[in-house]
Order: structure tokens, then sequence, then C-alpha cells
RNA sequence: GCCCGAGUAGCUCAGUUGGUCAGAGCAGGCGCCUUGUAAGCGUCAGGUCGUCGGUUCGAAUCCGACCUCGGGCUCCA
């Protein structure tokens, strides 16, 4: 009997009998192997765990503690959820079910136009345990394509997909769906249930089951807004009881730290129906947070070499038409306002202001590079359904520059930019960055090719000399321009796009700017666009949730508590607060007028970061007792000065 | 904008099949207590039950429209 040598991901090789499979695989290794494997990668494609395996091929035997292990559980995970909706409305059809981060989602559509209700989630899901009680295998199939369109015959969203597999069309996420190398796969499980898919799936049903469906929401076929709206129903699924009681504690962790629920805990911001959707009122502890962001927003670019500049919240059509945002913005827009015969337009993007100020006299090359900042206000029509919090909202404040230079200094303008831009983000708690450099579009861009390819080599090497690491999003770039974007990753781990610096080469052309060379003739400048928090509202909410509210002492609105354990202790509590004010400090005083304990609690709730109880002994001594936030106890007799150094240090590290 | 869901006091929520269902806790005001570390006691005040319309003898409760919010989709040059 002839031998088949397969070498695994350490390099060994082992021999198994002519036609074993990835199981024989799993088995001949060892049995927890066996029992934990749920399907195998074959030179690196994954494949389903009874499939045989070809000699002389490297395979590796993949569990649920690999992402590719939680990928096939998830998506098979998809698959009883399709089963278990078309067993339960007859009439039902399915359009696509892929996993995604966390879990899975599948798209149906009901007969009749039904929708699903958060109840029809609980009979879903125990029909799902039943699916799943049962074991049963999932089966592998190939057909062509004829075939293919018959056994999906009363499902048009996957005779969609087999159309455009065969035809090779197929884009985006319908090429995971089906096989594309001439014939089409599909998967069998139970009494009738298949489902178009290429694969590979877990052995059986029995191997999941530690999973939650969530919501229902609506989504276009496709992505589509022309095309149907589908139902989908969302679903987390992991590889143990653990893992998945951990993911949904992970959602109440995050949802406790939702900037809206804590913006109201904390008093900071609110949003008045009387004001309208996306529109934000900022509390006097809010606007102190807020301020002390932007102060130090101002601080280091007035360091960093920029100019300050002010422009109004709106101008004529005339400045709109100029710079293409009626042509290609319009839809983004507040709607206009006659005055006086004239139209004018709420601004949605400061740069044509910037233009504007540019352009009010003569620039010569000894002016460059010029930087124009501004923390600048504008009002952009987002739909109502994509409103959230401080995150997206109507109007809302950018830290927003242009840099005027011309195309020489664009090499070393990006990489100081980009340096500052870390350097800021660093002071504000962020330490891991994912940035993603846009090149140039396919089809009509403006702009020399040389321009592009020196612009995009300038971001490229900007991003290697800060040590970042980045993705490349070929052909991502706006018409008039490459960009990098920069997010950051937040204390429970999400990402957050913050930055861009994007270069322009179009509103220059558009504004016909010049400045003059060296040579003495005119030549057109390039801009660039840059914000760091991108929006100052936006990054306030991301710092909100970074810090669950607990803002670090420079940040705090009110850093220092003080509380006299009883009323003959008020006036030494009133000195201590008068030290700390002198200090430069924001202190308050609550006085005994309820008992210690409870002031003691409000303070922790407030996440006012030191609250200080001071009693007989302290008066006596000079000293506070700091409940410092955080800390397991209250530290006792420390003295005043002790702690106003501490504080002094920690304002040094804004920690 | 589209799909689904939700709106009861400043906040968190309870209100059975339409009929003492306008309630609780916290927060707030006042009084008592004078407190050494995460909720002292009492008392008062508050709401057009999102809005408008409809069904009904009677609506927080049923129906419709709208508004706002939430989860998604689309969008975010």
């Amino acid at each position: 009997m002839s031998e088949l040598t397969i070498t695994l991901p350490d390099g060994s090789t082992r021999n198994l009998p002519e036609g074993a499979t990835g199981a024989d695989l799993a088995a001949d290794i060892g049995p927890g192997l066996a029992k934990a494997a749920l399907v195998v990668t074959v030179d690196g494609d994954a494949r389903d765990l009874d499939r045989v395996l070809p000699d002389g091929s490297t395979v590796s035997i993949v569990t649920a503690d690999s992402d590719d292990g939680l990928h096939t559980i998830r998506h098979s995970t998809a698959h009883v959820l399709a089963q278990a909706v078309l067993d339960l409305w007859p009439g039902a059809t399915y359009a696509i079910g892929p996993p995604i981060q966390d879990g899975f989602y599948y798209d149906f559509e009901l007969p009749g136009g039904a929708t699903f209700s958060n109840e029809d989630l609980e009979a879903i899901e125990a029909r799902m345990r039943r699916v799943i009680d049962a074991d049963q295998a999932f089966e592998r199939h190939e057909a062509d394509a004829d075939e293919a369109l018959e056994l999906f015959s009363g499902h048009p969203y996957k005779r969609e997909i087999i159309e455009q597999v065969t035809s090779g069309a197929a884009t985006g996420e319908l090429v995971g769906e089906a096989s594309i190398d001439g014939s089409i796969t599909y998967y069998r499980n139970g009494e009738g249930f298949i489902d178009l898919c290429l694969g590979p799936h877990v052995p059986s049903t029995g191997r999941l089951g530690h999973f939650a469906l969530q919501n229902v929401a609506g989504a276009y076929w496709r992505g589509d807004e022309k095309q149907p709206m589908l139902q989908r129903i969302y679903g987390t699924a992991w590889a143990d009881r653990k893992a998945l009681k951990g993911h949904l504690h992970r959602l109440v962790e995050a949802e406790k730290r939702d900037h809206r629920r804590l913006a109201a805990e904390l008093d900071l911001v609110s949003w008045p129906e009387s004001l309208g959707p996306g529109l934000a009122i900022w509390h006097p502890k809010g606007a102190l947070v807020r301020k002390l962001i932007e102060d130090y927003s101002r601080d280091r670019h007035e360091a960093g070499g920029y100019d300050f500049v002010y422009s109004p919240h709106i101008a004529k059509a005339v400045l709109w038409e100029t710079s293409g945002h009626l042509d290609f913005y319009a839809d983004g827009m507040f709607p206009p306002m006659e005055l006086d015969g004239a139209t004018y337009y709420p601004k949605p993007m400061n740069c044509p202001f910037h233009v504007a100020i540019f352009q009010s006299g003569q620039r010569s090359y000894r002016d460059l590079p010029s930087r124009l900042f501004e923390l600048g206000t504008v009002y952009r029509y987002e739909l109502s359904g994509v409103i959230h919090g401080l995150m997206r909202s109507r109007g809302f404040t950018q830290d927003d520059s242009h840099i005027f230079c011309t195309p020489e200094q664009v090499p070393d303008e990006l990489a100081s930019l980009l340096e500052f831009t870390l350097s800021v983000l660093r002071a504000f708690g962020f330490d891991d960055f994912q940035a993603k450099l846009s090149t140039r579009p396919e089809g009509k861009a403006v702009g020399e090719d040389a321009l592009w390819e020196m612009a995009t080599d300038g971001l490229r090497s900007a991003l290697e000399s800060a040590g970042l690491d980045y993705v490349v999003d070929e052909g991502g770039g706006a018409f008039y321009g490459p960009k990098i974007d920069v997010d950051v990753t937040d204390a429970i781990g999400r990402p957050w796009q913050l930055s861009t610096i994007q270069l322009d080469f179009n509103l220059p052309e558009q504004f016909g700017l010049e400045y003059v060379g060296a040579d003495g003739g005119r030549h057109r400048p390039v801009m660039i666009h840059r914000a760091l928090m991108g929006s100052v509202e936006r990054f306030f909410g991301v710092l909100l949730e970074h810090y669950a509210g607990a803002f670090p002492l420079w940040l705090a609105p009110e850093q220092v508590r003080v509380l006299p354990v009883a009323e003959e202790h008020q006036a030494y509590a009133e000195s201590v607060v008068e030290r700390l004010s002198a200090e430069g400090f924001r202190a308050k005083l609550t006085p005994a007028d309820e008992p210690l304990g409870k002031r003691v609690r409000a303070g922790k709730v407030a996440k006012v970061p030191h609250v200080l109880v001071v009693g007989g002994d302290d008066m006596a001594n000079g000293t506070v007792g700091d409940n410092a936030r955080g800390a397991e106890a209250p530290e006792r007799d420390l003295p005043v000065d002790e702690f106003v150094a501490r504080l002094a240090v920690a304002m040094e590290s804004k920690s």
C-alpha cells in the first residue's frame, strides 16, 4: 500500500496511507488534537477535515485556538442559523452569511416582506440548538453551474451568486460564497438543508453551540441602497462557553463606557431634542475638559510653527462653486439661505477659507510652508440614521490645518507632520497606532504623475521613519491626492480613526493659487489638509470612552475634592482648597452636612482623581488623607506639601 | 434616507387582559443628625406617560402619522 508524505508546520514529516484525510492526520498525531481539530490547511488553503490529503503537501491542523478555527466556527454557525430560519419560515430565502469580527450574520428575505422580531430570535435560537444537538455532519458537494442553479431554483439570491461566480464577475464578499475554479461547491447537512458555500466547515454541527443571536437589522442586498432591503440577523460565536461569556461581558463593559451614557452621568454634554439631531450642548464640566484639550492643541500648534486663523461659519455660493463643493459635496451640506439677493451656505469644511487667506496677498517661496490652523466648526447634513452622539454629528469642530508648500518641501513637511501628529496623540494616552496609506485611484485623478509619485513616496517614507505600522490601500486615495489615515487603539482594543493627512493637488488648481519662486516665476503650491483629532467633539467622545470617564489628572474637570470630617474641620479644609487653587489645581470642598461615607462615595462616583479627607489629626499636622482614584485604600497622614508635589509630577507627565 | 426596536419625574426603571396605575429608588429642596473613608433619618416637590390624531363610556396601555433615540445598512469628496 502506497503512502503519503505530509509535512507539518514545524517542518517534521509524517507518512500516512494513501487516501488519508485531515482527520486521519490529526488522529495520527494524537487523540487530543483529533478531538480539537476543526479543519486543516493544505498548503495554506483551508479544507474540511474529511477531504483526502494530497501527497507532499504541507498540512496544518486548525483548532478553535486559532483565528482560522474561530472563523470556521462562526461560518458554520451562520449555516445553522440559515437552516433554522428556512425551517421555521416556509418560503423564506437566504442571501449570504459570512463570519465577521466576533461572530457572523446571515441575510434573509421572508415571504410577503415579513420581518424578524426579537421574539423570533429566541425561537430561531432554540431551533438552532436542536440542529446542534442532532450533530449533523456538514457534507461538501460539487456541482456544475446548471445543477447548482437547479438545486437553488427557489432562491434568487443564491442563483445570482452562482451566475456571478460562474461568469467570473463575482466581486467582494461574493467571492467567498462558491468555488470559482469551474465548479460550484455547496454543503448539505441534516434532512435537506443545503447552502452554497466554498467552505470549509467544522465536521458536524455538534462542534458548535457557544453562540448567541444578537440583533436584527436591515441590510441592502449586496450593500446597494437601490437593491432590496434584506433582514439580517447578527450573532456571536466562540470556541467554548468561557469565551462566549467573556465576549458578552466585554459588550457590557463597552456599554458602560458609552460616551453618551458617561456624558449624562458626569454632566458633561447633552443633546436636547429642541436643538435637533446631531447637535450637542456643552455643560460647564464638559466644556472645561474640552477647553483643556483645545488649549493643549493650540499650545502645540503654536510651538509647531502654525499660524492661527479664523473664518466665518457661512459664505456665499460662489466660494463653494469655486472649491467644487457644490459639485461633489452638495448632499452633505446644510441647505442654503437667501440674504440680500445672495445665496449663503453654512460651511462643511474650512479649506476654502484658508485658501482665501492664502490668496489675500502675493506669496513668495520665502513664505512657505505656510501652515494655517483653525479650530473650525463645520456643519454637515449627515443622514438621520448615522448620527451617533459626539462621534457622528451635524455640527463639529475640526482641528484643521492647511499647509501650503512648494512641491520640493512636501517630503520634509510630511515627515515632521506625522511626528507632530503622533506626539500630540501620545499626550492623550494613545500609544497604539495603525496607519493606512491610500494611493492614487484608477481612472481620473488630478495632478501630474510625478507629483503623485513624489507625494506618495513622501507619505510612505514619513510612515517608515516614524516606525508606524501601516497598510496600503491601493487606489484608495481621493481624486485630488494621496493620504494617510491614522487609527488609534483605545483601552479596550477598539480602533478609532482620528488623524488624516491628505495631499491636495486640486484646490490650488481650482483657485489658481500661486507663489513667486526663487526664479521670479509663478508656481503652483501643493496643499496639505490635515487634522489630528479630526473633530474635537468626537475626540472628546473617544477620550471619554478610552478613559471610561476617569480623565487623567490634567484633564479632570475636578481634580481634588476636599471633605472635612466634621464641621469643626471646615476651616482647615478651606485652607487646603485655597492652597491647591493657588498651586493651579481645580479643587472643591464638600461640607460636612452629609455623612463622610456618602461624600466619599459621591467623589468616587464622580471619578474625581483625589478625594481628600481632613479631620482633627490632619488639622494638627498639616496633612490630608488621600483617596486616590483606583487605589485600594486611603493613604492617611500625607503632608499637604507632599501631596502638592505629587500632583505636580502627575500633571507634568500627563498621567 | 432605508430596516428593526424603544420613548413613563433630572437619572435608572415598575406599571397584569384598556377601568384608584400616575408609582419606586437615586438625584434635588428643606429639617434633624456632626459624622475618619463607597449610600444616616425624616419630609417636600416633579411627569400633558415623546407629539398629534383616531378607536372606546373610559387610553400610559389598542390603532395611525410624525418627532427623537438605539442597533444595523448605505454614506463619511
